[in-house]
DNA sequence: TATTAACAAACGATAATCGTATATATTTTA
DNA sequence: TAAAATATATACGATTATCGTTTGTTAATA
């Protein structure tokens, strides 16, 4: 039997995968300081020491479900960067999935990663959330070099201008003058192409 | 000073509403045993001891409001039945109102309420819900004996067949059929019209 | 001044949760 | 089948959270 038998065990086994979902749906309800190990595992119909075989405690299983999600997220990144499509469709894609990436990490989940301090969480999370925005950063400098992006323009502008058009979509009052949320998404999206991209690509 | 100043200062007391409203939001949210006494006191601003000044336990708190809620049903559910639109407007009415009355009191919060047994949390509900159930049967008995209903109609079977159709709407995958949800609500009231009535009002 | 209301801090009592240990059942492997 | 590995239920002591109360203080009000 080889060793990676083993590995591929504990990440395939089913009550890995048991404890892995229920703790993720759980945890995305109430975050993390509201559910118990116990909860989890009855829930999950899994005994406490089989928990205890795989996670040393409830902060290594929330960080192992934060790895899946922004693993998940990079990958999702990666593919649109280095797609076949052009720059503004992969703006506006990246635009998109930064919009949805705010339901990918629940309200609640977020909360608690930054209250549980001390634990490494916030981070561990921090961490993983500096790749994204590496990726993100590499992508429009060579945007910018193959002269889609105007040359005076500064990246961290772009960064925290396409932050702020994210945070309009919260504004209930603005989101209820449109007829579709849509409606307001592309305003945002045709504001943050003609606003930075030079027309020729 | 009148006893009923005492008695309209609890009521509108801007300490004694922080309480009931934050408490209102947290059950929502994260149920009752989820959420401590000094969260609710700390997320309102307000010291345990003026807690213990309105309310003597959770449980005491969450039946307040679970009135509060199941009040203002009922003060909907009168207004409906006893206004002066048609029969099959106030049965459109009352069809709409339970489907919106699943979101009126969350998950979390039932959920909650049945388990905490022994606490007569459910007892309280239960009695509150009888009291909207004898509403609705004498507004259907009252309907019947107008002709507005066939005569061979049983009242408990509509009850239970609205409530049977109530359930259609939570089906994923009916759902999924239709272009809108309304679309669904649409062919189910119709359902429920054609079904039960005569036609002539 | 006396009274009232609200507060923070601390308290003991109780209950929940954690992480571990043990003994039993089930499944795998030799 | 027998031995070994694995999963489970149960129970345990230790820790932590929560409850409801007590105490002493502050600020506003009558």
């Amino acid at each position: 039997m080889h060793p990676k038998h083993k590995v591929m065990n504990v990440v395939i086994n089913k009550k890995y995968q048991d404890i892995f979902g229920t703790a993720k749906d759980l945890f995305w309800k109430y975050g993390i300081k509201r559910v118990s190990i116990e909860e989890i595992c009855k829930e999950a119909n899994v005994s406490k020491m089989t928990f205890y075989k795989f996670f040393p405690n409830k902060i290594e299983l929330a960080k192992t479900i934060i790895d899946d999600l922004v693993d998940s997220s990079l990958e999702r990144l990666n593919e649109i960067i280095h797609s076949d499509k052009s720059f503004s469709e992969k703006l506006k894609a990246l635009f998109l999935m930064k919009l949805e990436g705010m339901n990918n990490i629940s309200m609640e989940f977020i909360k608690d990663i930054h209250i549980n301090q001390g634990t490494g969480l916030k981070e561990h999370m921090d961490k993983l959330q500096a790749k994204a925005i590496s990726l993100i950063v590499e992508f429009y400098k060579d945007s910018q070099k193959k002269g889609y992006i105007r040359k005076e323009v500064k990246i961290d502008f772009i960064l925290a201008y396409s932050a702020q058009i994210i945070k309009l979509m919260e504004d209930e009052h603005l989101l209820s003058q449109y007829e579709q949320p849509q409606d307001l998404v592309i305003e945002s999206m045709n504001l943050l192409f003609y606003g930075i991209v030079t027309g020729n690509e």
